[in-house]
DNA sequence: ATTTCATGGTCGATTTATGGGACACGAGCT
DNA sequence: AGCTCGTGTCCCATAAATCGACCATGAAAT
């Protein structure tokens, strides 16, 4: 048997699950599409854009990111940056880092 | 029966789920915590953080931010902007725009 | 005021993700 | 080099998300 799922979330994610969600209603409204369009354009139901609206934790990562695609919502875009180079620059960030943790290292680094 | 989910997702979904995936195991590599440790913290398994970094479209938005949270990565909180303040504004915004879009309008917004 | 229809919610059926265990690989340390 | 253990991946049982249809409500338009 497998654990019940305990599922409880830190007040930061919580809000930035709503917060993502409120973003992508303002966005669609603001372009006057409904939610049934958006869901049509994303290929998914009307009832998991109106989740993802509502910021519940349970819907997925591609069904958020694709409706806030479809309603022009560009999260990691600001001014001159494009989510493109991001991705580039932190490829490029991770392969200076160690492939693996080893916390045998007494020192955790928790200065921040 | 029900559609067999022809999940197809555009580009820049798919581009910001991997971005986020690199942003948090940059995040977490910087830290010196390994997969487990915030697979424990998270109150989920080690195959899920993998997945989450994986940038997979199939991890919840609850997985994914929450890694995020515990991992010290902070979306949505640029200079001295804070995710509550975005919050408020966001649901401020919210109050002024229609509570629902009707399509019988000739126009649609696509001027952007 | 009346009509229209987008929205928000529920329910059952089915797909999908998640958890846990197991395994191989190899990076990092001594 | 040898060892340790973090990582990546697999499988399977089960928990959870998603779909589709339906209905109620109320906002927007006439």
């Amino acid at each position: 048997m497998v654990k019940p799922a305990n599922r409880s979330y830190s007040r930061y994610a919580r809000e930035a699950a709503e917060l993502l969600g409120l973003m992508i209603r303002t966005a669609r409204i603001e372009r006057g599409l409904a939610v049934a369009d958006v869901a049509e354009r994303a290929g998914t139901s009307r009832g998991l854009v109106h989740r993802v609206e509502k910021g519940e934790m349970g819907s997925s990562i591609g069904a958020a990111f694709e409706v806030a695609a479809i309603v022009g919502l560009r999260l990691f875009e600001a001014e001159q940056t494009t989510l493109t180079r991001h991705l580039s620059m932190e490829r490029d960030k991770l392969t200076l880092l160690p492939q693996s943790v080893r916390t045998g290292t007494t020192k955790v680094k928790d200065d921040f």
